[in-house]
RNA sequence: GGCGCUAUCGUCUAAUGGUUAGGACGGAGCCCUCUCAAGGCUUUAAUACGGGUUCGACUCCCGUUAGCGCUACCA
């Protein structure tokens, strides 16, 4: 049975490194017909928010991929302290009764790192157990076993056979002094118990790995197969932050600047994955299809921004081909929120929205680009544009645009053929180029000198709309 | 400092001992054209460095350098 989990603490908003995790995870679950679990790992109090907690909800939801069992890790104390206690039964952990916040002082010793403090390690059970019965406070630390040749060994998906000197693990804890799990034992503990048999994470855990598997291994419990995940980085190399890169690293953000959310996964998956076949713009299915670990790299991913251009080049490439590409009518849901909440009503009915969503898609990036770019679509008023002025302002153009609009008015026909013979007509009549008049109507018809096919545009603008516009100029 | 991981065009990546080192984004140019896109074609640019092993190394080994991660009673 595989199961696998995608474990955030609510400590900030879902961080797009996160995402990818989360994503990750779920293809591989979905490839390989297991579950997926979403987990909250909210064992720090102190650093738990609320809209935290939201944030991640509103950036999973988005993203749209869903899971099929929840839990928290708050819900579970019991669990965890049965564990802690299991191992402490078994001798492989010990009471450290230091006072928090002195330990400082016994770790910057000279040279090597802190890895334990002999006095505490070495206490008797009989000493430990009075003081702890008489109620002095004290950190529950894991007895790392201190052989000299001894290896802590895994197998990691990605990153190969992973071995490390049990001599070079500190006695990390398990439980703080006010009896709380830390992430390690809390994160075990309850792998152990959902019995997750992929455990799919951040790079940053691979060296936090060596901890887990000695936690495995004293709970007794069956180890999970592991796979570490490169990292995406800033275009300096370093680690994604809030405070240093902004809003570049919220899933949101791509959210609110018109992403498609299958865009923005499949953006995501080419982040430290390739399919090995050139293939860029992939379906969801084709990503469950595709994905498995070979295809994993190594070394850690760029996001490639900056503060002129927030947004990946290539995200919002693939966000265009998506765009472009997918059926309307699955397109059609996502514009219709975009000009709802940009406060548009919709002039005519589903088949032109339909046409005219797909006409002007064609050079449109995002879905901002349907209220911004393609105002003159959806709404009454919209700015003319310099260039568009321009066009405007060719000698003729406003007459024979007004003459245009007097003929259309008048003709029983309007579609693009008849449209076209009779503008051709006449700015042959009036010794005109055509193109004067072509680009004055799209001039005047759309408040911009760039767009679809001027043909096209007054059937989509339609015609009540279309003869308003081209008098009014 | 110690330990772990990593290193191919500016960026994302392909090539698991034999390729003119491939694709994509971005940049430049051409074609097409009623504009802008799209599309088609062309072009720009990489194996971090130094040693091995081998007939042959992006690929295997060692070292150097650089980056990242862990080294918390954070996760």
């Amino acid at each position: 049975m595989l199961r696998v989990r995608f474990a955030p603490s609510p400590t900030g908003f879902l961080h797009i490194g996160s995402a990818r995790t989360f994503i990750f995870n779920w293809l591989y679950a979905r490839r390989n017909g297991g579950t997926m679990i979403l987990r909250i790992d909210d064992t720090d109090i102190e650093r738990n928010t609320e809209a935290s907690l939201q944030s991640i909800f509103d950036g999973l939801n988005w993203l749209n991929l869903g899971w099929d069992e929840f839990y928290r890790q708050s819900d579970r104390p019991q669990l965890h302290a049965q564990v802690a206690g299991a191992i402490f039964q078994k001798g492989l952990a010990y009471r450290d009764f230091t006072p928090a916040g002195r330990e400082e002082g016994e770790k910057s010793r000279a040279g090597g790192p802190w890895l334990f403090n002999a006095g505490m390690r070495e206490l008797t059970a009989e000493e430990s157990s009075r003081r702890a019965a008489a109620g002095e406070k004290f950190v529950l630390r894991f007895r790392v076993p201190r052989d000299q040749d001894r290896q802590v060994r895994f197998t990691d998906l990605v990153y190969g056979e992973q071995s490390k000197a049990a001599a070079d693990i500190e006695d990390f804890a398990l439980l703080r002094s006010d009896g709380t799990p830390t992430y390690h034992l809390a994160s075990c503990a309850d792998d152990a118990d959902l019995k997750i048999s992929h455990i799919i994470r951040g790079q940053d855990h691979l060296s936090n790995t060596f901890k887990h598997v000695l936690i495995f291994q004293a709970a007794g419990a069956e180890m999970p197969l592991f796979a570490h995940l490169p990292l995406l980085v800033a275009p300096d190399g370093t680690k994604l932050s809030k405070r240093k890169h902004g809003p570049v690293v919220s899933v949101t953000t791509y959210r609110d600047a018109g992403f498609l959310p299958q865009a923005y996964v499949n953006f995501l998956c080419l982040l430290g994955w390739s399919p090995k076949d050139n293939r860029e713009q992939m379906t969801r299915q084709e990503l469950i299809d595709a994905f498995t670990f070979e295809g994993v790299n190594r070394s850690n991913a760029v996001v490639n921004f900056s503060e002129q251009d927030p947004i990946d080049q290539k995200a919002l490439w693939l966000n265009s081909q998506h765009l472009r590409t997918m059926p309307v009518a699955d397109l059609l849901p996502y514009v219709e929120a975009e000009l709802a909440r940009a406060g548009f009503t919709i002039p005519y009915g589903k088949d032109w929205l339909s046409s005219t969503v797909d006409l002007i898609r064609a050079r449109y990036f995002t879905l901002r680009d349907f209220v911004t770019r393609g105002r003159a679509y959806f709404a009454a008023d919209f700015p003319i544009e310099p260039d568009a002025l321009e066009k405007l302002n060719k000698p003729g153009a406003r007459e024979g645009l007004r003459e245009l609009g007097r003929r259309l008015a008048a003709s029983q026909e309007f579609n693009e053929q008849s449209v076209e013979a009779e503008l051709r007509k006449l700015a042959e009549e009036l010794g005109v180029k055509a193109g004067i008049l072509i680009n004055g109507a799209r001039a005047a018809l759309t408040g911009q000198s760039v767009g679809p096919s001027a043909f096209h545009l007054f059937i989509a603008v339609g015609k009540e709309r279309a003869v308003a516009r081209l008098s009014g100029v």
